[in-house]
DNA sequence: ACCTTGTTTAGAAGACTGTCTAATCAGTAT
DNA sequence: ATACTGATTAGACAGTCTTCTAAACAAGGT
């Protein structure tokens, strides 16, 4: 159930990006660029425990269940959430540090073209 | 040449997100879930003087001209940056307001999960 | 006035994405 | 074993996105 996940973390402080850092946070960033997928994110993350039901995520959407498990997987194959079987039900947890990554990238340059 | 920009704040805190805010957000996010909107961005904002004229950013890409035009009014309806031109040459700089609201969409989050 | 350079717009081709239905796998209970 | 519910996989289709070429617009120089 666990995904392959980004390694490393290319930073998008002052100097131009490297195309190679460029692909891999964009891929990152496709991740979330959808508005199921955010809500998605937002609904484990902000579930009690820390953790969802699939059944509970797929009943909140006008969308079948394949759908919804497709999403699931995008956001598993980036690494930002982690889903684990127990018993009939599968529950999905945020992963932290992918996420905090995200907010990383661009606080810095908001930052420096602030007070330029 | 300055463009429509997103309104409004939708904070992807720890309460579900909204179905609009949703895909307002994502919206934002899909104008820079791309390896040369991604560059271009790093590139406008560290640029000295906190501008770029276009031809800089063109002859950095293997990409025809039309094509970063194009990337550049991506990045420009989604509020992210902002374009004026001076003589024969157009500059661009960042919009940091838009830029921040970018970093600030994760980061409430991965602090909630990371306690959690 | 014309030509040259820089930038954008228009339109088209190919690849990719989000969604669905149908089928399969996983676990529980009868 | 069989049936039932939850979840994923496979494959198809419509829509969107990235890129290109061709054409137009903008400004300056000869």
């Amino acid at each position: 159930m666990t995904a392959v996940t980004i390694e490393c973390c290319p930073p998008l402080t002052r100097g131009p990006l490297s195309e190679q850092d460029a692909v891999v946070l964009a891929s990152l960033l496709k991740a979330v660029a959808d508005p199921v997928r955010l809500r998605l994110l937002s609904m484990i993350g902000s579930h009690e425990g820390g953790e969802a039901c699939v059944c509970d995520l797929t009943d909140a959407f006008d969308l079948t269940a394949p759908t919804i498990s497709h999403h699931l997987k995008v956001l598993r194959t980036a690494g930002l959430i982690d889903g684990e079987r127990r018993g009939t039900w599968v529950y999905y947890r945020v992963i932290p540090e992918t996420v905090a990554r995200l907010g990383a990238i661009f606080t810095p340059l908001a930052d420096s073209a602030g007070k330029a």
